[in-house]
DNA sequence: GTTATATTTGCACAACTATGCAAATATCAA
DNA sequence: TTGATATTTGCATAGTTGTGCAAATATAAC
């Protein structure tokens, strides 16, 4: 894993470490349709114009999927492609290590 | 799962959402023993009090293990209940949704 | 004892972040 | 066209965060 690997891993896991947004994607876990950002809105404290950059957030480190209808735009949850990036990390942080020692300090 | 656990989800995600605390625990990834904060302080381009205090946010969100050692302190990754904590998360982002609608406004 | 090493803590600071409000934009409905 | 609805954006702001430096603390080594 390089740098450029881990960097959009943290990037992954600094949209998903914040709760409001965090609340925003168990809600879409939990829907079985695209749900807008008004409906969204409900389920997280925050008001339109903040869901809206939370959800953009989201988007862009591609937790979720976003489609125009008209005036009104639907989000849903990329399920498999966030499940494939935690166990990847899962089975980073569970293997074997590799090498011998990290340094040599001890 | 309530808002406790999420909430306890979104800390440990935004512990590990950092680039420069994941860079350590990857970098514990590799290490077969438990290691130092000097130690962890090369690989990470932070001096000595950051890396206290990354790996003590890290510790509070059980990631890390720490153990006294005289005047030193050594790290380890906790890296089953990590895996764990990571893999429940992609099990439920994958599950099929248990309700209906999450809300009635489309 | 003194000195060296490992870690933590207080302080300051710059940068980032989440937020609400109001305005702007876009699209639908009547 | 007019009005309603959905979303984005600019702005201000309060709060948080990562960081380095220097000082404090703790412990080992001499």
């Amino acid at each position: 894993m390089n740098d450029t690997d881990l960097q959009e891993l943290a990037d992954l896991l600094k949209a998903l470490g914040e709760y409001n947004r965090l609340s925003l994607v168990y809600e879409l876990c939990q829907c079985k349709s695209p749900k807008n950002a008004m409906c969204l809105c409900e389920c997280c404290g925050v008001d339109a114009s903040g869901v809206s950059r939370h959800l953009k957030i989201l988007a862009q480190q591609g937790v979720l999927s976003s489609e125009k209808k008209g005036r009104e735009i639907t989000y849903s949850l990329n399920r498999s492609e966030v499940a494939k990036n935690l166990r990847q990390l899962a089975d980073i942080v569970e293997s074997n290590p590799q090498t011998e020692e990290c340094c040599h300090a001890n």
